[in-house]
RNA sequence: GGCCCCGUAGCGCAGUUGGUUAGCGCGCCGCCCUGUCACGGCGGAGGCCGCGGGUUCGAGUCCCGUCGGGGUCGCCA
C-alpha cells in the first residue's frame, strides 16, 4: 500500500508517529507562510500543515495526493470538535501529486446542492461526497447483513442467467439478438422466477441470488429498467417459513440503521387491507381509514350514493379548507380517473356543509359524522361506485390527507405482511387495466401462474373466491418484497392453467421446460423476493432509488454518464442479425 | 401515451406589468495573507437566457412547436 495510516482514523494516540497518507484535497486553506489541507479518503479527513509555500500553493481542490509526515497534536485550541481526528494534524515533510485535477464541474462539498443531472454525468465525483458515498456503502453493508443471515441458514448462492427467455413476469421484455442465430432472440430476465423453481427441482433446497432483474417499462423515482432483487426459493416450506425468514432477514437490515424490528410482524389479509386502506400496501404509519358506508346508505335518495359501494375518509380540520383547495381536491380526483370526490363539512356547530349534503336525507345527515368518525371541523370525504375503483380512490385520497396534514410520523418504521392475496382476478380487470393477459379466459393470475392455490379442491369451481398462498411485505406504504408457495404438482399446475384459459400447447411453448421439470419429484417449494433496491433508499432515507444504485439511469432508460444507449454502426446492425427476416412473425401473444 | 413543474455563467439560483449594458452566491484565474477548518482580503474572467418558429417598435419574460430533466396517472404479477 502506498499508504501507512488510514488519514480518517488517527488519534491523539498516533501522535509522534511518522504516517503516510495518500488522499484527496478536500479543502485548501492557504494562509501564505503556512497552509492547511483538509486530507480526504475512504476513511475520513485529517488535517495536513504544509509550511512550505512553493509545494501548497500549486494544490488545488481533489489533487490526489501521497503526504508523509508526522502526526501531531494541534496547538492549544485549535482542535476541531466537528472533526473525529479534530485532535491532531499531519506536518508535511513530504508532498507528492500523484494525480491533479481540472477543474471540477461542481463542487465536491456537502454544504452545496448540486443537481441530480450534472451529479450523474460526473457520478464518479458525486460519489466523493459524504452522502452519495454512505448510501452506496450503506448498501453494501445491506448486502452482507442478508448474506450473513441467508448463509446461518445455509442457503447456497447461484448466479443464473442473464440471456434467457421471456419469463411470464407480464412485463415488456428487453430483447437482445442472437448472433448465432439470426431472427431469433434472447430476452433479459424479468426476474429468476423460473430458474430459482428449477433449483428446487435440482435439490439445492436452499437458493439466493441478488440478482439484477430487467423490465422494459416506464419510469418512476423508484423504479429503473435494470433492478435488483434479493431472491430467494425454499423446498419443503410453507408461508409460515418463509415469513419467518424474512422476518429475520429483515431484522438484520434495519439492525444496521438501529432499528430492532418486532418479530414476528402484523399480519393483515389482503381482503382487509383493500376494504380498510383501499390499496394492497397500506401504510400504517397513519389512521384515517377507510369507512364503509354503503350500507348506511342502502335507502338514500341521492343517486350518487345509490352504487355498489360508498365509502368515506376523514381530513381532520378539513372543514375550513377555501373553495379553491376543495375545487383543487376535484381535480387531484379527476386526474387519477374519477369523476370527483364527493364531500360534506363537519361546521362547527354540527351542521353539515358543502355541496352534497343538501341530498341526503335527514336521519342521513343527523348521523353520518358519527358513523365515519368525523368531529366538528372535519371534511369527510366520499367515494362511490365500483367498489375496487372507489376504495383506491379512497386509499390514495387518505395518504393525500396524511401527506397534508402532517399525519405521517416520518421516523417510524410499519411494518406488515398482506397475505391471502386472490388467486386469480377476472380478466376484465387486468386487461381494461392494460394488463397483457396470459391466456383468453376469464380470469388471469394476480401472483403469477405458479402461485399455489390454498384449497387445492375448490379453487377451479370459484376462481373468484380462491385465496392463493402469496404474500407481499410492506414498509411504511411501499411494497418492499412478495412471494408465494408454489405449485409443485402437475395436475393442479394443468387446472391452474385450464382456468387461466392456457392449454396446452400454448403451456409447453411458454414454459414446457418447467413443466417437463416438475414431472420429476418437484418438491414442494416456495420464495420470495424483495426489492433490493427500494429497501436501501429506505434505510439510506432517500427519496430515490437512484441514491442507492451506483451508476443509475435517468429518464427514458438513458445512461447520462455513458451516453447509453447508443446507435450502432452498420457492420454490427449486420453481424448482430437485428434486421433478419424471421421465417414467420409469432402471433403477437395474447 | 396523458397531466403538472423545471431548463438563465462550471454549479445552485434571482430576474417585477415585455423596456437601457441580464444579476447574486459558490466555484474558477491572479495577487496578498503564519493557525485556519464552509479561513479571509483585493482584483479579474466567464452568458446561443435548452433549441426552432411566431407576436411585438422591442422577448430571458407572451404564444406555438420541439428536445432534455423531475414528478405523477396509465403501465410495471
Amino acid at each position: 500500500m502506498i499508504r501507512t495510516h488510514d488519514a480518517g482514523a488517527l488519534r491523539a494516540g498516533d501522535v509522534g508517529q511518522t504516517v503516510t497518507l495518500a488522499g484527496w484535497v478536500a479543502r485548501r486553506r492557504d494562509h501564505g507562510g503556512v497552509a492547511f489541507i483538509d486530507l480526504r479518503e475512504a476513511s475520513g479527513v485529517v488535517q495536513v500543515v504544509i509550511r512550505d509555500e512553493e509545494v501548497a500553493h500549486s494544490l488545488r481542490s481533489e489533487f490526489c495526493l501521497k503526504i508523509t509526515g508526522e502526526v501531531s497534536l494541534r496547538p492549544e485550541g485549535n482542535a476541531n470538535p466537528n472533526l473525529p481526528s479534530g485532535e491532531v494534524e499531519v506536518i508535511a515533510s513530504d508532498v507528492e501529486v500523484l494525480s491533479a485535477s481540472a477543474v471540477l464541474p461542481f463542487p465536491i462539498d456537502e454544504h452545496i446542492d448540486v443537481g441530480e443531472e450534472a451529479r450523474l454525468k460526473h457520478r464518479y465525483l458525486d460519489l466523493r461526497r459524504t452522502g452519495p458515498s454512505a448510501a452506496i456503502r450503506l448498501r453494501s453493508d445491506v448486502n452482507k447483513a442478508a448474506r450473513d443471515v441467508l448463509d446461518r441458514h445455509g442457503f447456497v448462492e447461484i448466479e443464473t442467467p442473464t440471456l434467457t427467455r421471456s419469463t411470464p413476469e407480464g412485463a415488456r421484455d428487453f430483447l437482445v439478438p442472437a448472433r448465432l442465430q439470426p431472427g431469433s432472440w434472447y430476452a433479459l430476465p424479468q426476474s429468476p422466477q423460473l430458474f430459482k423453481q428449477l433449483l428446487m427441482v435440482a435439490g439445492m433446497e436452499r437458493y439466493y441470488q441478488i440478482a439484477r432483474c430487467y423490465r422494459d417499462e416506464d419510469f418512476r423515482a423508484d423504479r429503473q429498467p435494470e433492478f435488483t432483487q434479493l431472491d430467494i426459493e425454499m423446498s419443503f416450506v410453507e408461508q409460515d417459513d418463509v415469513l419467518a425468514l424474512s422476518e429475520e432477514i429483515l431484522s438484520a437490515l434495519w439492525g444496521l440503521v438501529g432499528h430492532e424490528v418486532p418479530t414476528p410482524l402484523p399480519r393483515m389479509t389482503y381482503a382487509e387491507a383493500m376494504a380498510r386502506y383501499g390499496t394492497d400496501k397500506p401504510d400504517l404509519r397513519m389512521g384515517q381509514e377507510l369507512v364503509e358506508c354503503t350500507d348506511y346508505f342502502t335507502d338514500t335518495p341521492f343517486r350518487v350514493f345509490q352504487a355498489e359501494y360508498v365509502g368515506a375518509v376523514v381530513m381532520p380540520g378539513g372543514a375550513s379548507q377555501p373553495r379553491k383547495q376543495l375545487d383543487a381536491w376535484q381535480e387531484w380526483a379527476k386526474q387519477r380517473g374519477a369523476r370527483g370526490l364527493a364531500y360534506v363539512l363537519v361546521q362547527e356547530d354540527g351542521e353539515l356543509g358543502g355541496p352534497v349534503a343538501k341530498n341526503l336525507s335527514d336521519a342521513e345527515k343527523a348521523g353520518i359524522a358519527a358513523h365515519v368518525g368525523a368531529e366538528p371541523g372535519d371534511c369527510i370525504f366520499f367515494a362511490a361506485g365500483a367498489t375496487k375503483s372507489s376504495r383506491a380512490l379512497l386509499g390514495a385520497a387518505r395518504l393525500e390527507i396524511g401527506r397534508r396534514c402532517g399525519l405521517i410520523d416520518e421516523d417510524a418504521w410499519s411494518f406488515l405482511w398482506v397475505v391471502d392475496a386472490p388467486l386469480f382476478e377476472p380478466t376484465a380487470e387486468a386487461t381494461a387495466s392494460g394488463d397483457v393477459a396470459l391466456g383468453y379466459s376469464a380470469w388471469t393470475a394476480v401472483h403469477h401462474a405458479f402461485t399455489s392455490p390454498q384449497d387445492l379442491e375448490s379453487f377451479d369451481k370459484d376462481p373468484g373466491n380462491a385465496l392463493a398462498w402469496a404474500y407481499d411485505i410492506v414498509c411504511n406504504g411501499n411494497e418492499i418484497g412478495g412471494g408465494s408457495i408454489r405449485i409443485h404438482r402437475d395436475d393442479v399446475q394443468k387446472r391452474v392453467f385450464t382456468v387461466m384459459g392456457i392449454d396446452e400447447d400454448e403451456a409447453q411453448e411458454k414454459f414446457g421446460f418447467l413443466l417437463d421439470a416438475f414431472k420429476f419429484g418437484a418438491p414442494p417449494h416456495g420464495g420470495i423476493a424483495f426489492g433490493w433496491d427500494r429497501i436501501c433508499a429506505l434505510l439510506s432515507g432517500s427519496d430515490s432509488i437512484r441514491e442507492v444504485i451506483a451508476f443509475p439511469k435517468s429518464g427514458g432508460g438513458f445512461d447520462p454518464l455513458t451516453a447509453a444507449p447508443a446507435p450502432i454502426s452498420a457492420e454490427q446492425r449486420k453481424e448482430a442479425g437485428v434486421d433478419a427476416r424471421p421465417q414467420k412473425d409469432l402471433p403477437s401473444a395474447e
